[in-house]
DNA sequence: TCTGGGGTCCTAGGACCC
DNA sequence: TCTGGGGTCCTAGGACCC
């Protein structure tokens, strides 16, 4: 038995948790830049605001409706994520964390009622993290991701789905009248991997719920889709085709990549941007313990424009050899952008990508006919590393990065943004009254 | 005026090898 | 007239996920 528990509307809940007067109001957390709503309160999708929605079309309903838009704190989710993760591992032996806002748990040879021990979990994330939850349990990982989309809907929709799957569902066996109702009442494009292109080419052949595609033959479905979509089928019947990685898979690529605050069109502001971008990528990669092969750098114009003279190009450029040192990294970017960069186009984007990675080896033998990266390069990205970590992003920086005083004039709006609650000293909450 | 940022896997087809 | 068979590797593109 596999359990799917995720946290629901989660950066939205993250904020309702130090600001308890957005309860029960209409709110919204956007983008980077402010963009569109990635992530909305019940009361906002009832609204009709849809993911993804771009803020300007939405921005009427705070006058409107008392909608309340954020900006993303992304350290403040990853933190309480932390926490409820951990919470979350109680539920059985092993956990494998999904994403920011999801994990799955084994509960193999876990003993008793699951559906209690299940409750009192996520009581205890609601009480200790502030946290509104749901947990799907079933043999399989994408039944368990069914269960717990049933577990939701039947408390956002009541009368859909049986009431007693409500925020927590143990899928009923497959002898069990239930399972065949539960698969019948779900749209096909509900299933975890089923996604719009496959839903319309389902639907084409007449396959129109999740009993439906738990009924195809699945070696007919990996012949005309592919095998992806075979092993959902044989996990919709219960045999487990997906496992539970509990360590992540290391990155194989690691990519940093924003749209400007707004458009630039100089060449100088690009530079600063993706040395900066080029900074992170390497940092992030220095984290992992690889280095990259290769380094793909872009700048694109935006697509939204539809007066503006529209240019984009994504060049890959090999490395002599692998490194994982900030500043070989930024001068390559560099150089794609100097070589892409076109006056009098208004860019909306650019963006750094690290390929071709591989484990760093401190002691590496020298035969390469290219330089690797010498131990006191590694010394110096060490301390790079330990000093931003200590004292803040950005405190050692590449000079070509902007210096102190100028402005940026690429850097994302952010205008609505709370306070770092549980991430920053200078930001935590204080309590007025004893 | 204003539209995010990160990833993964699979497949088909071409180049190339013996 | 008639021109093999079996591999591997790489890349681009498409689909999916949160």
């Amino acid at each position: 038995m596999i359990a799917l528990l995720d946290g629901n509307n989660f950066y939205a809940s993250c904020e309702r948790v130090f600001r308890p007067s957005l309860n029960g109001r209409p709110l919204v957390v956007l983008s980077n830049n402010d963009g569109c709503a990635i992530a909305r309160s019940e009361e906002a999708k009832a609204l009709g605001i849809k993911m993804g929605a771009p803020y300007f079309q939405i921005r009427h309903l705070e006058d409107q409706a008392g909608l309340v838009a954020l900006s993303a704190n992304f350290a403040l989710y990853g933190d309480m994520s932390d926490r409820m993760m951990s919470l979350a591992a109680g539920l059985g032996h092993r956990q494998e964390i999904y994403s920011i806002d999801e994990c799955f748990i084994d509960l193999a040879g876990i003993p008793g009622d699951l559906a209690l021990r299940a409750q009192k979990i996520q009581a205890r994330i609601r009480q200790w993290i502030g946290i509104p939850t749901c947990i799907g349990m079933a043999p399989t990982k994408t039944l368990a991701k069914l269960a717990n989309h049933i577990a939701k809907s039947a408390e956002r929709k009541p009368g859909h789905y049986p009431p007693e799957f409500a925020q927590v569902c143990q899928w009923p066996s497959v002898h069990d009248a239930t399972h065949h109702h539960l698969l019948q009442a779900t749209p096909v494009g509900e299933v975890w991997g089923v996604g719009p292109r496959l839903t319309q080419q389902l639907h084409e052949a007449g396959i129109i719920t999740a009993l439906d595609l738990s009924r195809a033959d699945p070696n007919t479905i990996q012949r005309r889709w592919s095998i992806v979509l075979a092993k959902t089928v044989r996990e919709l019947n219960g045999t487990a085709c997906l496992s539970l990685d509990e360590v992540p898979a290391e990155k194989q690529q690691i990519a940093c990549t924003r749209s400007f605050g707004q458009t630039v069109t100089e060449l100088s502001d690009l530079l600063e941007a993706i040395t900066e971008f080029a900074s992170r990528a390497a940092e992030k990669l220095r984290k992992q313990g690889s280095q990259a092969g290769q380094v793909m750098a872009f700048i694109r114009t935006s697509p939204f424009r539809a007066n503006d003279k529209q240019h984009s190009a994504y060049p890959t450029i090999p490395l002599p050899a692998p490194t994982s040192d900030t500043a070989h990294i930024t001068e390559v970017a560099c150089a794609i952008v100097r070589h892409l960069y076109k006056k009098g186009h208004r860019y909306a984007k650019a963006g750094v990508m690290l390929m071709d990675l591989q484990p760093a080896r401190h002691e590496q033998m020298c035969l390469a006919l290219g330089e690797n990266m010498p131990a006191s390069r590694h010394r110096l990205m060490t301390a790079l590393d330990n000093v931003n970590h200590r004292f803040g992003r950005g405190t050692l920086h590449l000079a070509s990065a902007g210096t102190a005083g100028k402005q940026r004039h690429w850097e994302m709006k952010q205008a609505r943004k709370t306070p770092g609650y549980t991430t920053d000293w200078k930001a935590l909450v204080v309590c007025t009254s004893v």
